[in-house]
DNA sequence: GGCATAAGGTGGGTTTACGTGGTTTTTTGT
DNA sequence: ACAAAAAACCACGTAAACCCACCTTATGCC
């Protein structure tokens, strides 16, 4: 269960270091396997599954129908893109050049805790989706009962 | 099983390299016996099988009734442009000029490990293509119960 | 409060395998 | 038989994997 926001660096060769705070869950929910794919939502951010986490979700992914576009693009997205990965002995993971490019990673980024995944984000992105506040109307029915 | 982006370019003459990560897939399935043709549903991009796998591909397509203008098409995109390739010593293979240029695929370009098959993306294709986010209006019934 | 120690993060060097360019030889088609 | 193209072969540069060392920050102890 990963949860948390971290400000991290990428160095020259487009490592990061996972920062301390993960390690053991990474360690033990994968052993130490990543895999990193595009997030096909969202713009600057790239995910890094579990390798158990991810067979679940390209098992899903790949079950759509292939005939509706917007199923290929997630395929195309998630699993075209997923690069498996292992952290150094130092902790740190390399992150596909490609992959830093098409989504604009470059130095300064952040990774954050989403459950069954980390949410690696440029910095600039991360601080756009940080100031946008939730407005009125994007209240949803299930939101009504929140407890704050 | 495929999967997995990687940048690679052409040469003058039209070879791609096999990606190192994929070399041992191609061996295994298809004794390096690939298949090229395009990719029905994509402008810029083409399909590389497994020759195991394009041959069910292949019955299946032509297995369609020749009545509808749909199935002719798809079978003159598929079956039609067919062309059987082996890597050379080095791992690469020879794209067929014709291919290339219909496809729109010069130097730069991206290949994906799409599960039972390869795709070759023309960089500027395919960078369009990872730019595009999935909004809100197209997730489809079948996709609200990912678990992502 | 300041110093010592340890841990996490960062930078960089070295080796090796991979990707890429090019040359030569063989084949194919005209 | 000749030209053009594809296959096979060779060689180099680069980037990834691995490893080592330093710097910074946090923690504990005197």
């Amino acid at each position: 269960m990963f949860q948390g926001e971290t400000a991290v660096t990428l160095d020259d060769k487009g490592r990061v270091s996972i920062p301390a705070s993960h390690r053991e869950a990474v360690a033990k929910l994968s052993g130490n396997r990543l895999v990193v794919t595009y997030n096909p939502f969202e713009h600057g951010c790239l995910w890094l599954f579990p390798e158990k986490e991810w067979e679940q979700v390209r098992d899903e992914v790949n079950a759509l129908s292939k005939a509706k576009t917007v199923h290929r693009n997630l395929q195309m997205k998630l699993v075209g893109a997923a690069a498996h990965v292992e952290p150094d002995g130092n902790g740190r993971v390399l992150l596909p050049a490609s992959q830093r490019g098409a989504a604009g990673i470059e130095k300064k980024a952040v990774l954050l805790g989403m459950g069954n995944k980390l949410e690696l984000w440029s910095e600039q992105a991360h601080l756009a989706k940080i100031r946008e506040t939730i407005s009125e109307e994007q209240i949803t029915e299930d939101m009504l009962d929140l407890k704050f």
